[in-house]
DNA sequence: AATGAATGAGAGTTCATTCAT
DNA sequence: GATGAATGAACTCTCATTCAT
């Protein structure tokens, strides 16, 4: 007759869960598309559980199985998007001869990331009010590397040298800027267009050429 | 058979607000104040009315004299923000010689204003999701003023000839990425030194110059 | 524009409510009535907060105006039925001549009291789980007054010495279990019967007398 | 037309369990303790089945393997109880000399027991609210069994001659009471201590001595 | 103009129980 | 015999909004 409590009994966050057969991966992967589609349609705090494993087709229970909150879940599909971004964007920039044509890669490659998966791009956005911690991750991690390669370029005398760490959050505010251009505000020129556009600013900055 | 009523019975909003006396208008200045800080603290939506109206001291059945719902709060706001915002940049960049130096003079301005107003920043960001209308009105009407700006500025020959457009949304999104490196992401460098980083990039661009 | 927040976010437990207008008092009266109804019949964990509203003729989220939680308006009520049953007890005991009178007459009136209020008995007894602190309390000062009730009678001869707190703790064990005989038995004996056995117990103990 | 069947369709209560194997009896045993554990620490209507199956480590299905429901473990577990606590208790006084010798004996036993078990004390406790039936038997056959023993004891002349009845509740009361002291409010004194005090009461009441 | 009590729909979440494997 | 994923009813609690005073 053992008598020590099985637990403190307020162990503060119970602790996560984890599926353990096939069928139980199949639902959580389920839940986690459904969230995607439904958060991504009418964002974090008008999509209730209930919709999510309405479009899921599992009970509402089910959900909790898998995830511990609604914020719990968008935590995931950040996470998920930042990797599928980082993997869009390494396959389209590694064949770049150098910086600057990476750069122009890599524009070309987050807009039509984009456009690919408006939802992606909203869900990140609302990250900033819903988990700000994993927003801030995900940009600092996309920082990071930009400044890194500017550096290096700057060393290689690819690029103009200056304030990398400034250049850095420049360069990701621009992407992101003209990434809204299609998903928020209705663009309708061709990426190429803005693209071009975009890379000449890059390019040259706003100083008119040498001479006349 | 009589015609059929102009509007019978449900006369399709409502019907706005709006204070007649001092008193009146004291108290809808007091609740948007509060909704400014109850909203900027934690967020639209943890943000009830009984929050803002506990903060403006008022009972929470005053509210609904003034505005029709949190919603209508919200909106207020970001118009406000819209105008001290275009206040501050239009008194900073006034007395630039040229369009570069206005345009270091207002990103400095920016800064200054978004580090001031911190709160004002966040709600704005929100609003994308809350009265996307809104948001998109507010950068509508920066994006206009700044192609116009630059287009005239590169008639006068002040600035490389280029695509005006995107070069205005290029622009703003510097300044927004930028204000929350200050706001989100706790930068501690002093303003001037970004200043001075990012200007030297949007003069240049990343090119390496033409000789040593 | 003033930006300090109005709260750190989270302030553990917001705080406790209470009522401004005779409206409210009546309206936090019926809800702690219709609680003590419906708790006293079901047990703290069958009852619901619908059910006790519905009792109480009010909404379910009125309960919330004035109760932070089912755990909340179940002390108060264990609060209350510890003040009614005190005065009972005093009441009843205040003019007798000396302890041991004292301890029938109160042995009395407690039986008298648990049968008027068997829900409010019941409600103490479960206060061991639910409310640990408030069981605790509610004996305590119970214990406290009989320990200090028995010092003194002691002191003046009234009653053989001995262990005051020991006997404190078993006269209210007395008391409470024969109540239980009432309440959960359904004993059918008249009040008086028991009374006469527990006190000649009381008195005299099980030791066979000198003399026959 | 055929005689109406025995019972057609609903055969009132389902079926009950039963271990067939070695290995069948080793799990249930596993349910039983770590229910005992989970349900002592938290209290009944906190102790959810998956805690227990946990606890158990068994998967949640198992559970209704030996048990209907989770009233039926806390049954059987005060059951369970019952048997160990009349065991210790039997063996505690069966040597005693006379009742005055087997009380105090009995009393001390219990105390130690209850001390040793602080768990299965606050199951019996809550076992009035979730399984009054059983706590009235329970309780039921401890009161018969020590009113039959004071009557026995009476006729023999080694006790005053009383109510029984009454006495017998009351000397649980005064058992369980005490109990109550280490289980619930941490009483720091040595078991013997208590023993002495209550056991002098026990004797001779509260009554002065005849002479000094 | 202002109050604040009251509403009630709807949200997130838990958990005893079932059942295909 | 054992598993553990799935269920869904039921519960607690929140809050925008209304309205009598």
């Amino acid at each position: 007759m053992p008598e020590p409590a099985p637990s403190p009994k307020a162990a503060s966050p119970p602790k996560p869960p984890s599926p353990k057969t096939a069928r139980g991966e199949a639902t959580r992967r389920a839940i986690l598309d459904a969230a995607q589609r439904v958060i991504g349609a009418v964002g974090f705090n008008d999509a209730s559980i209930t919709a999510i494993t309405r479009e899921a087709r599992v009970a509402s229970g089910t959900f909790y199985i898998y995830f511990r909150s609604k914020e719990e879940v968008f935590e995931a599909l950040v996470l998920d998007m930042g990797r599928s971004l980082r993997r869009a964007l390494t396959a389209a920039t590694e064949g770049a001869p150098d910086r600057l044509a990476a750069e122009k890669a890599g524009l070309r490659a987050f807009l039509a990331f984009v456009i690919a998966h408006p939802s992606l791009y909203r869900i990140i956005r609302e990250a900033l009010f819903v988990a700000p911690a994993v927003y801030r991750a995900y940009f600092q991690s996309f920082a990071d590397g930009y400044r890194e390669g500017l550096a290096a370029a700057a060393a290689r005398g690819e690029i103009r040298p200056g304030d990398d760490e400034t250049r850095a959050w420049m360069l990701i505010g621009i992407s992101v800027t003209l990434g809204e251009r299609y998903v928020v505000f209705g663009e309708t020129r061709p990426v190429e267009e803005l693209v071009e556009g975009a890379h000449a600013m890059i390019l040259h900055g706003l100083t008119p050429g040498e001479r006349p």
